[in-house]
DNA sequence: ATTATTAATTTCAGAAAAGAAATTTATTTG
DNA sequence: CAAATAAATTTCTTTTCTGAAATTAATAAT
């Protein structure tokens, strides 16, 4: 009935009934889409930890006919997105009946699926990374805008010279020349890719700035060294995508920074609430 | 240092090579971290329809004697977690508990209450209400500025003539002396609301327009006839309040509103869509 | 305190899953 | 084209998981 979708997307649709094996084959394929085209079935079986039986059943289970077919569908797909999915949202919304339970379900899957998949030390490189750089620049264009402004409130109660890409409607070349390779950059990419977010990852990874990139299962982010991805389930119970797991990530991860960062973001949080408080931007109970 | 970890603390470092059952009651106290003392093991069972004797065997496997142990663990541990005032979290931030799996919980607790706290009827109250509207406001000022705009960028996608406030840098009354009565306002007041968001509630309220309000559990927003009332929990595990229930409850809201307005929305949906492909702004999942 | 009732655990047999090895299929090479 | 090699799939066996039923522990009622 349903259209064959991509490979993530299956796995997504698989997941919880997969026994314990096929979901580590499922865990690595999701955190890394690339692997089932670079690599052969018995090399996938032995980063997944798990028998060369294992993996085949796997992609049968999954709907292949066989592990190449899958490898053939990732390799002509990879480079291309999924065609249906706009017209199946629509579908979805013009007959469905919107559920709030429908939606809490979805989200509460979201979260702790992107939680739980999350490695700690990945987290923890981000951390470092962006409490190391001497200026932080928060990128995200589009639907991203909001998320890369929500992320860029956050640290900036924590940390000084943080700066937005795009900022009002200046042009990005000339804001973005003075990034140096002693900064590091927050990339949303969730979703759409416009080719303004290519270029700048770009150049950012030619003037050696490290980056955190905030992406979906569905693409693959470039990995030059240094860099972290955190990924997030966005999977919407209707029309949209869902970047809510997005959030509480960026939630966790600049609290972490503040933590790690100490006494000296302490100091800040202090200036920056007395400030409000002198200013009576009011924390009073009323409108 | 710590004590036997929580319970959710627990699960998710035996998650990864849980079989499948158990799994299903991981992934059910995980959402639901009451459940454990709300419930008995027979209940636990049924609700994530595995047997009796897995449940036993899940409790067993976490490291608790028994399942009682760990009800009674839980009760003992377990008081959700209340907001804190300003010191109480430099504390806690200073004693560095930043901890991957009490984020989590306190996260799907802000959603799961937002949602279930929600009367229906208020949401499609809220919808019919954004429909009716010939212009739709969206403020947000401080930290609330980053989730207005994440509302208008969806809500932009399913009808014409939304508006921000602040914006750009604009002064505040000129763009806003254009509301209307046949208007409606979307508000975002939660935690800190400075004194242009009350003059701009104030205002629309004398000019006639109808009002959503998205507003923590703390405040209490005024109540003209004919506005509505969204609450959310934003309560963070750490230094930060949690805006996630609220982008959760803005996806939900804009996707009723579009399925509300039906065909209207879709088409003007595609027509983004299709935009978006004449300009390439790429699906495709390399960045 | 004894019994009745209910809840949790253990036992046990059948089902599902997983790996090793055998087999088949594809690919390379002579 | 055949043989050799490599890769994927099946088969077969062992191990792990699971639910039903039996057992034991806890709680309530008399």
């Amino acid at each position: 009935m349903d259209q064959k979708g991509r490979l993530a997307q299956r796995i997504l649709d698989r997941y919880d009934d997969m026994p314990r094996g096929e979901r580590r084959l499922a865990d690595l394929l999701l955190e890394q889409p690339m692997a089932v085209v670079e690599h052969s079935a018995a090399r996938l079986a032995e980063r997944a930890t798990v028998s060369k039986a294992t993996t085949t059943r796997f992609f049968q289970r999954l709907g292949y006919p066989s592990f190449k077919a899958a490898q053939k569908a990732a390799r002509e797909q990879g480079a291309d997105p999924q065609p249906m999915e706009f017209g199946a949202r629509m579908h979805r919304l013009a007959h469905h009946q919107m559920d709030l339970s429908q939606h809490l379900q979805s989200e509460v899957q979201n979260l702790v699926r992107s939680i739980e998949q999350q490695r700690s030390d990945d987290m923890s490189r981000a951390v470092r990374l962006l409490a190391r750089a001497e200026k932080l620049w928060v990128v995200g264009f589009g639907d991203n805008y909001p998320l890369a402004h929500f992320a860029r409130a956050l640290l900036i109660k924590i940390r000084p010279d943080i700066r937005m890409i795009p900022i009002g409607g200046f042009s990005v070349p000339e804001e973005f020349a003075s990034i140096s390779a002693s900064d590091a950059m927050l990339v949303f990419g969730l979703s759409r890719r416009t080719s303004a977010l290519r270029n700048i990852v770009r150049s950012a990874g030619q003037a050696g700035a490290r980056m955190v990139f905030v992406a979906d299962y569905a693409s693959q982010p470039p990995s030059p060294t240094e860099s972290v991805v955190l990924r997030c389930r966005t999977v919407g119970a209707s029309v949209f995508d869902s970047p809510t797991a997005a959030v509480s990530l960026m939630i966790y991860l600049c609290a972490s920074l503040a933590s790690h960062l100490g006494e000296t973001s302490i100091e800040r949080l202090r200036r920056i609430e007395s400030i409000h408080s002198d200013w009576d931007d009011g924390r009073s109970s009323d409108w």
